[in-house]
RNA sequence: GGAGAGGUGCCAGAGUGGUCGAAUGGGACGGUCUUGAAAACCGUUGUAUGGGUAAAACUGUACCGUGGGUUCGAAUCCCACCCUCUCCGCCA
């Protein structure tokens, strides 16, 4: 949410930030000003009405009940009271009707994030280089079935299609990776979390799935929502909640499947693993002061970057431009890897910096040493996401025979094995 | 799933229609005392939002799990929902 101060105050620069990632047509702040200030007006109103209300309470609890002035005031007070209540309900309509509108409007983009969509993306870092072979490469979807890794034709037996079945040495690799992951957060100091995969509406407000997302996430018919990522929950572990400064910057990171319908967004030559509607991720998170959060940006990429790194694959970092960015986020970098069948770089982290945005929505403040009470910031960063990494990795150390060489910091979980091969 | 109890401030806990933003105790913070500390004593100690001010002071309103309702007036009564605890049942 934004804050509706700043959109007041500074009108005009709110609107050039947020013309960076919407067109003109989809916001109007005017309107939103006006329902401030009619909100205002009303709750002057009613703060009157009800002082003069209260007054008469005071007055009437010492009064003799049974005078006839007390029946006088009743009778008369029945009339102000209605009127009150009145007030009340327009009150809370307009309260309804401005967070209705300004929930809607996504976060502002930084200063320096590019504006407009995909296209105006700026690659900042490229680590590595394009794989080449000597020979004719198979996707990932042909070696993990020459391997025994996946079965995906069972899986769409078992769940309908775009679930993945992992098996044998190619379930075990997907853990090792995630094993990988936990070892390595643990070790820069983040805290493990295992929380719920299911959550209450409030939680996918809070993190920002509703109300626009409501048709991309799954919903029990208990009214819970499938996490579509980690973020989903960790966002919520303070909501409503006010720290203290000194704790801060805390950091955590999950493992959990995710869950997505991905409607309408599948693309031909995304076979396989790509797209799934649920897939493995270890996600880091963040909560810092204000001013703690460009660092923590840069930490989250940094480590982001690093895991790719140790896994010897070939990736980019890209700065998403203002569009491309999703909704809660300020600022968004994305790890990219390579997909050599492909041709494409693909997300393996999104790392964003939210700002206040969720932390407005979910009343999740500090208090500073100064006693003064703020948001928080919020961080999130996909530590990594595993199933589209296990693409990169199949394809990219792929041999001439068909196996795959492991990279180095898997083997250890993996009882030493080097390298995959088919059985016979 | 059934039965019962309960959800109040940082914590414990009182409050069953008016004088309650809320007793009391604890904690925390500040002060007195002390060489220092402890003890004792005194004081302070919620959030949001509006008015007010240079800033304060001062002041209005809302908030006692959530949402509705009754009433001139609700922490207190009624309804629904959510959650916690205890017992029983079931179960990984």
């Amino acid at each position: 949410m934004i804050d509706i101060k700043k959109i007041l105050e500074e009108k005009e620069a709110t609107k050039q930030a947020l013309l960076k990632r919407l067109s003109e047509e989809e916001f109007d702040l005017d309107s939103i000003e006006e329902l401030y200030l009619r909100k205002k007006e009303l709750q002057q109103q009613f703060d009157t009405k009800r002082a003069q209300q209260n007054k008469y309470n005071d007055k009437m609890a010492i009064m003799d009940k049974s005078s006839q002035e007390f029946k006088d005031l009743i009778n008369e007070l029945k009339k102000k009271s209605e009127e009150v209540k009145k007030l009340e309900a327009d009150l809370r309509e307009t309260e309804k009707e401005l967070t209705s509108k300004l929930e809607v409007l996504p976060n502002l983009p930084d200063e320096d994030v590019p504006a407009g969509g995909k296209e105006n993306n700026e690659d900042i870092k490229v680590v590595g280089e394009k794989p080449t072979f000597n020979f004719e490469i198979k996707d990932h979807t042909r070696l993990a079935e020459n391997l025994g890794l996946l079965d995906m034709e069972r899986a769409s037996k078992i769940s309908g299609s775009n679930f993945s079945v992992y098996t044998g040495i190619g379930a075990r690799l997907e853990w090792a990776l995630i094993n990988f992951f936990i070892d390595e957060h643990i070790q820069a100091g983040y805290e493990m979390i295992i929380p719920p995969n299911l959550v209450v509406r409030e939680s996918a407000y809070t993190a920002g799935q509703l109300p626009k997302f409501e048709e991309d996430v799954y919903w029990t018919k208990e009214g819970l929502c499938l996490i579509p990522t980690a973020e989903t929950v960790l966002t919520n572990i303070y909501r409503d909640e006010i720290l203290d400064e000194e704790d801060l910057p805390k950091k955590f990171f999950a493992y959990t499947p995710c869950y997505r319908k991905e409607a309408g967004s599948y693309r031909a030559n995304e076979k396989g693993l790509i797209r799934m509607h649920q897939f493995n991720k270890v996600e880091m998170y963040q909560f810092t002061t204000e001013e703690g959060s460009e660092e923590a940006l840069e930490e989250l990429r940094g480590r982001a970057e690093n895991l790719v790194e140790k896994l010897g694959l070939h990736y980019k970092t890209v700065k998403l431009a203002a569009g491309d960015c999703s909704s809660v986020a300020a600022k968004t970098y994305d790890v990219e890897v390579w997909i050599p069948t492909i041709e494409q770089y693909y997300e393996v982290s999104s790392i964003s910096n939210v700002r206040d945005y969720q932390a407005r929505r979910g009343n999740m403040r500090y208090r500073t040493e100064g006693g003064e009470i703020r948001y928080l910031h919020t961080l999130n960063a996909s530590g990594l996401a595993t199933s589209r990494l296990m693409v990169a990795m199949l394809e990219s150390y792929q041999q001439q025979d068909g196996s795959i060489v492991i990279p180095e910091v898997l083997r250890k979980y993996l009882g030493g094995l080097e390298k995959i091969e088919a059985k016979n």
